[in-house]
DNA sequence: TTGACTTATATGTCTAGACATATAATCGTG
DNA sequence: CACGATTATATGTCTAGACATATAAGTCAA
């Protein structure tokens, strides 16, 4: 995002267009919905080979700055304001990479015909079975996060047989089911007696929630919604413009 | 972010190849440090030129899955865990955006020299004045969220004289200084006595925290905290693999 | 042992083409 | 005029090279 436009800090031709039209996509100038210039367009302007001006858009357009339409040309996003987006992940694999030991118990399991909750929960309108899980993850002994899941059988058959007494159903799901669209919302709450509990913290503290669904081509496969203790556990990132 | 690998649902090679990489990397087995094979051995294995196999690896370092070294090789990068992005943008735009009506009320502005906290929060040694502003934003006239935010005169010093009683010192931000990097933390905490009045919530409540900070090549521009009503207020995210 | 120099190598960027594909725009027909 | 078929075009992907550049690793001298 970095605005700089000297060859002193893009010395790469490809750097300085996409950060050109960065810049005029961030000042306002080309405005949502402004169609920006035609790849041959741009190749004529700086004088270089189609693949150097579509590495600069393609960069664009995965930064969702910019939208590509076949043969109507690329187009600037409306902004993500203050959209989230996390990064698909088990938390295993995220204890395990803090160089913390990795701890998981299965609290429930149970399998049955989908409650008219459940199919809300899904976003399904008809839906056969399904499992809904109920786990605590820990860092070094110590309680990380509390999952509350529910898997669609009729996307995820395979998961009535799984043993999630020993794998995480994350994990799992991960293993054996790809996904093609996540959302991911994040709020905040109380910890209620239960979750109290399983998190061994205060009635009454604060939890952040995250509440996942993950779906394969329009079929739901899951939706998951995780508790971290909210005074301890913080979700960092950092990034950079440029 | 797709873990498909059959040929329908990935017609293309390099998203093939991004998405194996990438299957191997959430999965974790590769973990964070491993080195994934070289160009010339993907070359190989997938027989292709290494324009393609290039441009998978391009597209895993933009999204921060790798890092890539010189003469070293591709690295899978330490997962920014459940790390957030959050795309920078002011809330007036976000309310707007929603099609609701913006508020906003400047509530305190103190111009003063930096104390020890003002240091410590804004991560630099010594500081000279920094501008420290509460303020309120609402949608419908409904509290959406408070602001607490230090700047720091030496990096911005037009901030001195700029008019935040009509508008939002982050509006006026991102029009007036261009930033490098940004940090954000998100987590949740309990409503006090000040945060539960200016939000119009009870004590207690679930409000969820968003902490940001923004450089400019290494010059601390701004630090604020973003409070949010936990229960009513939620930060969504939808993105697509593929 | 240490520091300076050299070399090998993996990535970074770029070219000038090619064919594929989705779709906006046009044309033709009922 | 409405609607289906055709065409033109911008992007999507890919190739087989090229040279640049940062740097890990090896070499050699003080």
């Amino acid at each position: 995002m970095s605005l700089a436009t000297d060859a002193a800090d893009q010395p790469t031709l490809y750097k300085r267009i996409r950060a050109d039209i960065e810049k005029r996509i961030l000042t306002g100038e080309w405005p949502p919905g402004h169609r920006i210039p035609f790849e041959h367009e741009l190749v004529a302007r700086y004088g270089c080979s189609r693949m150097t001006v579509n590495k600069a858009l393609s960069e664009l357009a995965q930064a969702d700055l910019i939208e590509r339409r076949r043969r109507a040309g690329s187009f600037v996003r409306r902004p993500q304001h203050l959209s989230a987006v996390l990064k698909i992940a088990d938390i295993r694999a995220e204890i395990t990479a803090l160089g913390r030991g990795y701890g998981y118990e299965l609290i429930g399991r149970k399998l049955r015909a989908a409650t008219a909750a459940d199919r809300d929960r899904l976003g399904v309108k008809k839906a056969g079975k399904v499992v809904a899980i109920t786990c605590r993850h820990s860092a070094d002994k110590v309680p990380f996060a509390v999952e509350d899941r529910l898997i669609d059988l009729s996307s995820v058959p395979d998961a009535a047989t799984a043993d999630f007494s020993r794998e995480p159903p994350g994990s799992w799901l991960l293993h054996h089911v790809p996904w093609t669209e996540a959302e991911h919302t994040i709020s905040a709450i109380v910890a209620d007696d239960r979750t109290a509990q399983a998190l061994d913290i205060a009635i009454g503290a604060p939890c952040l929630v995250i509440d996942r669904y993950t779906w394969r081509s329009a079929r739901t496969i899951t939706a998951v919604r995780l508790l971290y203790p909210g005074d301890s556990h913080r979700l960092v990132a950092r990034f950079k413009g440029g």
